[in-house]
DNA sequence: TGTGTCGGTTGACAAGGGTCAACATTACCG
DNA sequence: CGGTAATGTTGACCCTTGTCAACCGACACA
């Protein structure tokens, strides 16, 4: 109720607003002139607000919708037949979340909001045919899909390739890239996730994780109470990503 | 020499031929009418072929055009910057490659043949355009790149959550199906890739892989002379690969 | 026929990280 | 404000898998 409300008031303010909205250079717009973001704007579904742990979409649900972050963060997970989740992806203001079901009609993968998260929902099918008629949303989009591979890859090299430490050193690195994108400190930020949902991630346990994290405050490369984290020494860090085991 | 003189003519035999090729049910062609069919043959460069071990494209180098497999077979792979590969895909005839770069400007992968492949060269400028023509080629390619954010999705998890012996077994049931859907034996087949490029791919050593070959054949899961491999009991391998150990 | 190379198999051993268990800390909520 | 649950930390132990090394068979080539 009090939710509702409150979506509706922020709506009205921000009606029609890619224009000025601040991750516009993130997000979608990007590729759009001003008379092609109105045409977006008519078929966004603005400040939809998911409190923290509500699930977004759901994996195998009918599929009609891509979401926009604009403030919060989010994460995704498949779960596979033989029942384990993996965590495939965070997301954060001015991500785009849902394309791994492009095109099909159901979910791919779940989404849930780590925190507080406020998104804008963008009919697939409108979006389709936003594409259509604007080659440069048809490219924008394209090049996000590839990026989203891209992502995964990583993720694969990760997974298979590092130690915990390598793994750790990374998504802190790439964390602290994307806070930088957006504006925010790359040393000290805040994690949107738990100790668990990293650990899943990184194909790891849950204590491996912590034990790293203490291991990198006794070497001081970072400075850690609970979510808040501070990285210290990133140089070290990077070496410790690319597997220098020297640090 | 020799071989482009092969080239050319196999080019004249099957020339503008997408409508009488026998993977159009699997391949781009699947979206289209027989008017955009054509369209399509005035784009493509058919028939180049490539021997086995021959790049198809390199990582990093400009990318200008995606590879549909006619015959034989393509492995995918990334190198980190810390120089570590880690192949992330197996492709078979009727499969595209190459849409982890999409709508970019440079190759975010490389590709090389498994042995001697002969693929239809798309140029990714026309293929954009003629996705902004025709909305059933737009919606296909989406869907394309969606299923490739998924499987790999589907290989991190194989990779953080699964044993040596799960990996195995789902790949060769993966490559099962595939060869299934080819009109070829589910349970007799040779593999394309030799038993490093499947470590690689599973995140493993290759003794492993080895170890885990002759572990299913003791069991009498598999009968595996060097590459070519009899699927014995599948069922078997489903338990397995969904984490029954008891199998 | 010998020799080198490559891919594959097998064994011995070590280690990274999972598991189990106990404990500390924080967050949540009536 | 206190009690309970959730989350995070630490320790001990063990298992899976990687590493190192030897070996085999197939194939190419001189």
């Amino acid at each position: 109720m009090n939710q509702s409300i409150q979506v509706r008031q922020t709506a009205t303010n921000t009606k029609s607003s890619c224009q000025y909205c601040s991750l516009s250079n993130l997000c979608l717009p990007l590729a759009l002139d001003s008379s092609e973001m109105n045409r977006l704007d008519e078929v966004v579904n603005r400040d939809r607000i998911f409190n923290r742990g509500e699930q977004v979409f759901t994996q195998n649900a009918p599929f009609h919708a891509c979401f926009a972050v604009k403030s919060g963060a989010i994460k995704t997970s498949v779960v596979t037949e033989s029942g384990e989740e993996q965590i495939t992806g965070f997301f954060m203001p001015g991500d785009l979340v849902g394309l791994d079901s492009m095109s099909d009609d159901t979910h791919a993968s779940s989404a849930k909001a780590l925190e507080r998260t406020s998104v804008c929902e963008i009919p697939v099918d409108q979006l389709e045919a936003l594409a259509h008629i604007m080659p440069g949303m048809q490219h924008h989009i394209l090049h996000l899909m590839s990026q989203e591979i891209r992502n995964s890859h990583q993720l694969s090299v990760l997974l298979s390739k590092n130690t915990a430490e390598e793994r750790i050193a990374a998504l802190l690195l790439s964390l602290s890239t994307r806070f930088h994108r957006r504006k925010l400190s790359p040393t000290h930020f805040n994690l949107p996730m738990a100790r668990n949902d990293i650990a899943n991630f990184l194909g790891l346990a849950v204590e491996t994780v912590s034990r790293v994290f203490t291991r990198f405050q006794n070497q001081g490369l970072i400075r850690a109470r609970g979510r808040d984290i501070e990285l210290v020494n990133i140089e070290a860090l990077q070496a410790m990503a690319l597997g220098n085991t020297q640090a």
